[in-house]
DNA sequence: ACAATAGTGTCTATCAGACAATATGGC
DNA sequence: GCCATATTGTCTGATAGACACTATTGT
């Protein structure tokens, strides 16, 4: 059998969608989960950002170009993409053979300053809380960047208690109570202080100045330390999930 | 600014390569998690079974022809495939642009009969036991997949036990002992058979015919019962991750 | 009776969850 | 002193891990 040129067959466009995902308030009683939603023509309808993939460009390149054309912003600094699914059906795209990457990128609130479109808000059962459709699959990107992102935060069982604040949306250096409300708005449900304080302890260090600890600034009660993470800010592989 | 006709942008071919695990002798003490590899020349070496994706073919489309074309059996019953990463390095097939979709398919053995290729042994730190090395970024699919069956198996914390042999190895019915030796190969570890059985046996079910338990056949000492699985092997949807 | 395998009872160290007391600041 | 918040001490119920004992068969 002659072999055909491998070029000449016919090719899906790949694309890559992205479900960005932030804190709001993240230093606050406020901290909120949120979702990057832009609103879009023919056919119109809410989506997620997103970008064919261009020739010989990878996801990374293609998630800094979703970032540059579409969003609008230059992230300094992003937690690498993770894959979530693929979308394959042969039919999901009426216009041409497309099947769609879905990746989520976690960002601190300050990086995605003055990005287009609206950082919608994510209900405890996640999916977005004002209910408004998205079109295509779209919603279903969401609700899986979600529940990714909720095992990286939630505490799991004796042996391994969870990184503080993994995907980095708070910076440092921070309180245990800040900490603690990152933690409480990702998984959407409330933690003991108490109870957090001991498993986050051994993976934090306090900020020291001219050997003595530095205390946040008292708007009424007793100061508190401030933290650092011993452990640093996830470095996952990109395209590997966890 | 006029929109260029969607087809005639540059596309990627998009391989679907395939971890194909399996636990050899799965009802005895020698069961062992192996991985299905063939030869190919030009280059030569060894490799995993992949093909490209086809015009408006699936992902599950595809692994039906991988096994069809390149390993020449028809699974009648297999765990759906797992998406493990993306390999999208521009220059890692040097005659195109290509960008694989990797994935792992667990199978009973009996399935696997007659299959073109060798069961290669997975050793206890996830890579293949024999050493020889493989072509391309193959190896790693190996460890991936074995590091996310592997997850499957692990005996977690004290909220959710894990499934018995969620991906179905083992068939039905079954003792608590071969359900335990098909654990430790996966996991490549030894397990306690006392607390093994009272984790496992609030999800299982004894075999019942005519209002009496059914034992095994004895060979030596006491007949041990038989079990199913109450929660059926393990069905996630297509493409997502667990 | 004995060997071999299946299955159960129970002890212990650990720890998550809960509650409460104490420490340290502003006012 | 009083209030608000941070931090630490301690009790308790659950359970994983470990060990040992009992049960049921073939030989």
């Amino acid at each position: 059998m002659a072999r055909r040129n491998l070029d000449s067959y016919p090719r899906p466009g790949v694309t890559v969608d992205l479900a960005v995902l932030t804190v709001t308030d993240a230093g606050t009683d406020d901290a909120a989960l949120r979702v990057l939603v832009q609103e879009r023509t023919d056919p119109d309808g809410r989506v997620l950002p997103g970008r064919f993939l261009r020739e010989r460009h990878t996801v990374v390149d293609t998630v800094q170009e979703v970032f540059e054309h579409k969003v609008g912003v230059s992230p300094s600094e992003v937690t690498p993409p993770r894959l979530l699914r693929l979308f394959d059906a042969p039919d999901r795209d009426d216009r041409t053979w497309a099947i769609s990457v879905a990746h989520s990128v976690s960002m601190p609130e300050a990086e995605l300053e003055g990005a287009k479109g609206d950082l919608v808000a994510v209900s405890s059962d996640g999916v977005l809380a004002d209910r408004g459709p998205m079109l295509w699959d779209h919603e279903e990107i969401v609700s899986a960047a979600v529940e990714s992102l909720r095992e990286r935060y939630e505490f799991r069982y004796r042996n391994d208690s969870p990184p503080p604040d993994p995907d980095g949306f708070l910076p440092e250096p921070f309180t245990l109570h800040q900490l603690r409300k990152v933690h409480e708005a990702v998984i959407g449900e409330e933690l003991h202080k108490d109870n957090f304080a001991r498993r986050m302890k051994p993976q934090l260090t306090p900020v020291m100045r001219g050997g003595e600890v530095v205390k946040s600034a008292a708007h009424r009660g007793r100061p508190a330390t401030l933290y650092r993470r011993v452990t640093s800010p996830d470095s996952q592989p990109v395209n590997t999930l966890g």
